[in-house]
DNA sequence: TCTCTATATGTAACCGTTTACACATAATTT
DNA sequence: AAATTATGTGTAAACGGTTACATATAGAGA
């Protein structure tokens, strides 16, 4: 590999004359510029990034943080994220923390050994933020908390939504999954949901579900099926869970949505792949991403930003697990 | 944050010392090495991972280079590969290339410019990296090339079993589903599942598309039902084609398995939580991910390596898209 | 003409590590 | 006792950039 002094040599000049054109900055005559412009492409020099990440104290690297790849909600995210980041010219540094703290603190450990100028997060990464005074530059996503910058989606109002369409739709017995309540989101669509049914006259219970594993959502599932045979409409915590039990009620022969109904959340590519396609309430995880990447970026540059809370809003995605409603019922 | 120096000063010796008590390497008297680590507690001193890499002329990063995160083949490879390097320390630079040549040179570039220690490529990151005489450690995943180290499933081998499975289960119109011709496994499994169905008796057909999205799948299973009215057997060249096919096949009042059965590629995530669930060709993701993760700490630490390429066996995932075969025929 | 400023370039310090080398002392050999 | 060898530590030069500062020339304004 080629280094500034290679190139400073090859076209006779110091190597703060190459830096300059490198960055653009301070005065080098035309001629000059030539000289070193063409001596960096003879030699296919290109800076060395360590180099100035060490000497200007920040890389031009963002810290990525999820709970987990492997969940289909996640990818959508980290694209959004990458997508805009990429066009900036920062790149990513990428970890799965599996919502353990341990994992966690390791790697923003790591992220900050190897300066990196951001972090987005989509894990419950406090500590070690508010700890720093000269803190990093962060972004809270799909997470919320009044000290730091965030960009989520509106859990509660898609709570409330799930709960309003399958009441429209005629589901008099209704079933709410709630997921691992130590996540936030969940919580806030958990308690949407409980709004609505609670000033709504429907019957209405709850299964509580300690993970997001497909597993334990075939498990709980069956529960349902057993414990509450004659539920007509369920709320599921996520689309995975609804898949579970969109398998199950198919497996033992309930007819969806005649017999029930079925509202999923998040709308992962999955959901429309299912048969019957599910119904679901829609997070904008592509653009939630993209947001939390664009507020960062700002973060970074010190520019105003407008507002330190972005949240985004939920749509109901109507397909085949709830009924059609009738125009002027 | 503070530096070596900071801990040298504090603990009255020079940062040489404190550099062999870091690295564990020359000697340190025992009395030394307690007075330098309680500075270290002391300050929460961590050395700076840049400053490191810029005198190695290598950091602890790996480049990771991927077709597209969202297609959720990827994000086990993706696991598989960051669970094996985080445990011996070592962090991910993550690129999505949408198979594009000039944004995977540009994230190879990056990579390079940010030193890495070795990089792991699913795409056909091929020409910067053979170029190099002083080549970056690098393996190949899911894809294969004769002078590269390689870790990839046998693409021909589950073509083969795709085709005799459909056959011993009473298919005799087949049609094949081939992906994209450039990517180098789709074409494998296309070519294995030719083989045998070119050594039967049975008849067939390709389809061919042109990507991996869900709507092109969609628009080739409306023309194949229409075209191959009678197919009674489809061979899909992912899990997402073949959900797309099911899903249209039950839109349009087929019954499956028993008028038309489907076999899949890839066991993502999704197949299990279809329904029927989806008889499809197994790759171990995860695994190949670790393997490959593996298989380039070997390289990097200049290991002697046994094989230039690990092919990982595919393996028949029964499931409800295809018949049960009767015992003792 | 003299001063001031804009233009152009080089020198050297610095970023935070690692390590070759020098040096000193203690423990072993011979 | 002399010669090795092992142990322990510090000095300073890298690594490959950026930038403050010094210096020099040319044109502009007085």
């Amino acid at each position: 590999m080629a280094t500034i002094k290679d190139v400073a040599q090859k076209s006779g000049v110091s190597v703060a004359t190459v830096s300059r054109v490198l960055n653009e900055k301070g005065y080098v005559h035309e001629e000059t510029r030539a000289k070193v412009v063409q001596a960096i492409q003879q030699l296919n020099y290109s800076p060395n990034e360590v180099a100035r990440s060490l000497f200007k104290r920040e890389s031009r690297l963002v810290g990525l943080l999820l709970p987990d790849i492997t969940n289909p909600f996640f990818p959508e995210l980290a694209r959004g994220v990458e997508d805009e980041l990429q066009k900036q010219g920062f790149r990513l540094l990428f970890g799965n923390s599996d919502e353990d703290p341990v994992k966690e603190q390791a790697y923003i450990h790591t992220f900050l050994q190897n300066q990196v100028v951001g972090l987005i997060s989509a894990t419950q990464a406090s500590k070690e933020l508010n700890d720093k005074p000269p803190a990093l530059p962060t972004v809270l996503l799909d997470r919320t908390h009044d000290g730091s910058y965030t960009v989520y989606a509106d859990g509660k109002e898609g709570g409330r939504i799930a709960a309003r369409e399958l009441i429209k739709r005629g589901s008099h017995k209704v079933t709410v999954l709630k997921g691992p309540s130590h996540i936030q989101p969940v919580q806030d669509r958990f308690q949407g949901a409980m709004e609505v049914l609670g000033n709504s006259n429907v019957d209405f219970h709850v299964i509580h579900t300690t993970s997001f594993t497909y597993e334990e959502a075939e498990q709980r599932a069956k529960e349902l099926f057993s414990c509450y045979a004659t539920t007509d409409g369920i709320i599921a915590s996520n689309d995975i869970t609804a898949a579970a039990v969109l398998h199950e009620a198919l497996r033992i022969g309930k007819s969806i949505p005649e017999e029930v109904q079925i509202i999923g959340f998040d709308d992962i590519p999955l959901s429309r792949l299912l048969f019957p396609s599910l119904s679901t309430i829609r997070q904008p995880a592509y653009e939630m991403g993209s947001q939390a990447a664009q507020l960062l970026l700002k973060l970074i540059k010190k520019e105003q930003v407008t507002a330190q809370h972005i949240q985004l809003p939920v749509t109901f995605v109507e397909r085949n697990t709830t009924r059609k409603v009738k125009e002027h019922g």
